[in-house]
DNA sequence: GATCATAGTCGTCTGCCTGACGATAAACAG
DNA sequence: CTGTTTATCGTCAGGCAGACGACTATGATC
């Protein structure tokens, strides 16, 4: 079976980002108001074509800096300034997902601390932060729209799903939960990351001993902050640790 | 930006698959050895043009199919016959990856048992179950052949390596582990899968504890079996859990 | 048939981790 | 000064995992 061009259909390949940031105690999700048809002024997902020449996280990382301005860093290299993190999350490659051609999707999933504010860029007329059960609870209901946060369009709801259950349960495991704060934060800052991720409520006293008896999760900063209220907290910086040994254990149901 | 068919390069999809089984007390995954350029006569990774009108996991399935003659059975359905566990990889998408052209590719991982015989089929040449260890140490030295296990074609190395590092800890936090067994095994038998694929030795009255004390995971099918000599041994099928709380623990460093 | 090797199964004990929760500390608002 | 808020330290009991002893049931070997 030889590369004969006839041999395979062509595709259209497109990358999808599921942005997720903690807000106001609530994980919200970057979502751009569609300009065209199909699903014209429905909120999607951010995305678009993979160029030429063009690696997929490339790709990703190009659309991200587009719509947010944020510059994703790979795993490795330090923390540096605002940089998000970016990982590869699936591939939807249903025949029918897009009316118009066969278009075969590689979503990615960004985590990003709370501090930018969406930026309306490229091909969407707006963009904002919404908050995920709002854009999930609008499927299976009816497709309300203007404010009233409608289904998303395409298939981006599942793939926002996806997205959800990818960092609730990764940051378990690993210490990616600081990839929603800014450079340096508390411990407080921290389970409320963890708080609004999972929506349960954390014992703020165990929390504490956990976070800060995991060898390489937490380095502290030096200095303190009462942005919070209440008596000063210290402050940390992500340690070098990437994988927490024992993991944070999520309440039960 | 409206879908103008020259606003975006066409991109060949294709599947590529790690299957992956225990042997002989090793993982092992299957290759077919390449009967063209470029790579010609190396092993690779099983896989395929995704159809027309196909769904990946849908061209995944037919690919397995095609090699090795196992159905794939999705998520949910009772242990079928021999079916196969089955799950989207990851997607890669270098430009250079393939030389001739620019291709996708979605990996896909399958977890079977030990049963089938390799069968050659579609376009390669031959098949064959190779230990993991000895594909991907063939990387970094010389790209022997002829035998004696040369370096995977194209970027093969990399998506075994994913898969196996997918199958290394999704066993832990999952019951996948039956998925390399068939439908009745012993406690014994588990172990040796446990121990294969995370390459250690387990302690058999721990293992035993632990996994019969996990609601869920094993539900006792009746009858015992001596087919690994000593003591015979209770025969078990696969329960209906899929998440093991708490979960399987693999040895420190 | 006695003995040995092999595998399976049941227990015990100890240390560590977690969840529940009391107590103290350090800021700010009235 | 008192109450409120948040942070941080300590204590205690229960549960689970690792280490390992003991016993059981088969086949192989002498």
């Amino acid at each position: 079976m030889p590369y004969d061009p006839s041999a395979f259909p062509p595709f259209a390949v497109t990358v999808d980002l599921v942005v997720l940031t903690v807000r106001r105690h609530a994980l919200c999700a970057l979502v751009v108001r569609r300009g065209e048809q199909p699903y014209q002024g429905r909120w999607a997902l951010p995305g678009g074509f993979v160029r030429g020449e063009e690696d997929l996280t490339a790709a990703a990382a190009r659309e991200l800096a587009e719509e947010t301005g944020l510059c994703a860093h790979d795993p490795a290299e330090p923390g540096a300034g605002n940089g998000a993190h970016l990982e590869q999350l699936a591939t939807y490659g249903d025949p029918k997902r897009d009316p118009r051609m066969r278009v075969v999707s590689v979503a990615h999933l960004v985590l990003a601390p709370d501090l930018p504010a969406p930026r309306a860029g490229g091909d969407a007329n707006s963009a904002r932060w919404a908050p995920v059960d709002e854009l999930l609870d609008a499927e299976g209901g009816f497709e309300r729209d203007a404010e009233g946060s409608a289904a998303l369009a395409f298939d981006h709801a599942r793939i926002l799903a996806d997205g959800v259950e990818r960092a609730r349960s990764k940051i378990e495991y690993s210490s990616l939960a600081t990839a929603f704060c800014p450079p340096e934060f508390t411990v407080g800052e921290l389970r409320r990351v963890y708080e609004a991720v999972w929506g349960v409520a954390l014992d703020p006293r165990n929390f504490h001993r956990k976070v800060t008896g995991t060898p390489g999760f937490l380095v502290p900063a030096g200095g303190t902050t009462t942005r919070q209220g209440g008596r000063p907290a210290q402050l940390f910086r992500a340690g070098g640790a990437t994988l927490l040994n024992p993991p944070m254990l999520r309440p039960e149901v």
